[in-house]
DNA sequence: GACTCCTTTTTTGTATACAATCGCGGATTC
DNA sequence: GAATCCGCGATTGTATACAAAAAAGGAGTC
């Protein structure tokens, strides 16, 4: 009965015959999971428990969890010849490591972009004013629903990466950034309140990237992440760490 | 009979019991085939074949191609339903996204390094300037089988990263780091003829670590596989596209 | 009570069966 | 001859059975 009766598939979708690979479903609902919070920090992962949980064999779970395993979402410890696996724990040090790993990601990808035509520039940077705008607006009103200011934010970094990255940074940042979202959501209500520094960072990022300069649009970006990672680091110092077990 | 007998396992090592799991035996494999170009560019990777070529069973091929897709040696294309995969063609784009981004890496690696403390440097020091000479004198003296040279290189470029990179850049260097290894084999020769230019380029990183400038070990790190693209993409100009399809 | 050894249970890794999908070639039609 | 459709072999994705390994528990000993 688990895994989905096999008869019951001619009441799926009938339009849009867009039957996701369970592969791809368990890889989705669990990295919403981890990333939501909904799967502890340090807690141990069980095939099986996943499979029940998803209603689907173990075989996709398993695709999926190495999947989540080499991005870094979860960890394994006793690695010998069976691996245990655990949802990766919050810390300090992780942290600090990530953002600065994304900062260059992103970095590179601003790099790149600041490079390209004045035309293709002037489109994109267009494209940041707007969501930065609407960031500043929130930062000043003091309020807004901590959901939408992460939507934006992520909105920005989305566009400096999808306008200039080739097919392997965009992998890389697509792996590898919304792990940044963990750590937001730990603390998100203190790294709200410092909104109006951020939309400052990135105003000078899309100066850089307006008048072409590469080096200044990648500082500018790393800046922005490195700031990041001091800001959260301050929060997690104030507040503990509250998902290292 | 094809997935190895399991009656004749006891015939196996009896003093190391050090049975590797199929899996990372077939990653290993299967990477060494694509990295040597026993598997040509472009060529379609079918999952029975390499079963069968490796004598195990679909499964673990499987979770290996997935790894590898991930990491970048395998593409897919038809990405419906069902993926048809095939090892990733070498092209001068591709090339350079990888340089830079191998670049970015561990040239943060190389960061991080300069800020340790001075005992720690010095120490690391010791090593690459020890590795960088027995470069140096192969550059002079010309000759010198390239393996050897590769061998040296990687050597260098592998302190950096494992003496100062966390968990998460360690990582994502050694998934992606092994790929330049396909681009240098291809234009072997050509390379080795610039040797000498490297081996300066090493030095200056040295320099910089060693009085722990940080600033100045990340851009001299980041210079010399900017460098190294703008090499094999005049090789590569001047030779054609040997791996694209 | 702490330790060791052994048994039982849980969990992972591998092989294999089967179903869904894809791709290709050949037959058919105009 | 070119285009279209059909059907069959090839290939991938999923489920499941089983074996190896690790962990948990329990009896016995000191």
């Amino acid at each position: 009965m688990t895994p989905k009766s096999r008869t019951a598939r001619k009441s799926a979708r009938v339009s849009a015959d867009h039957r996701e690979r369970s592969f791809d479903v368990a890889y989705r609902k669990l990295r919403e999971l981890i990333v939501r919070g909904r799967l502890a920090p340090g807690s141990r992962v069980v095939e099986a428990d996943i499979a029940r949980r998803l209603e689907i064999s173990r075989t996709p779970v398993r695709s999926a969890l190495h999947r989540l395993q080499q991005e870094g979402y979860v960890v394994a410890y006793r690695t010998t010849r069976q691996a245990r696996l655990a949802v990766a724990p919050l810390t300090k040090e992780d942290s600090h490591e990530l953002y600065w790993i994304v900062g260059h990601i992103e970095g590179l990808a601003g790099r790149l972009l600041a490079q390209q035509d004045a035309d293709s520039r002037a489109r994109v940077v267009e494209r940041l004013l707007a969501g930065n705008a609407e960031l500043s607006k929130l930062a000043q009103s003091g309020g807004g629903d901590p959901s939408r200011i992460f939507d934006l934010d992520m909105g920005f970094h989305q566009v400096l990466v999808d306008s200039a990255a080739g097919p392997r940074l965009s992998a890389i940042h697509a792996a590898i950034k919304p792990q940044t979202e963990r750590y937001w959501r730990l603390y998100a209500s203190a790294i709200t309140d410092q909104l109006g520094k951020s939309v400052e960072e990135h105003a000078r990022i899309i100066e850089a990237i307006e008048r072409g300069d590469a080096d200044a649009a990648e500082r500018a970006i790393q800046l922005n992440w490195q700031l990041g990672a001091e800001r959260l680091a301050r929060v997690i110092e104030s507040l503990g760490e509250r998902g290292s077990w």
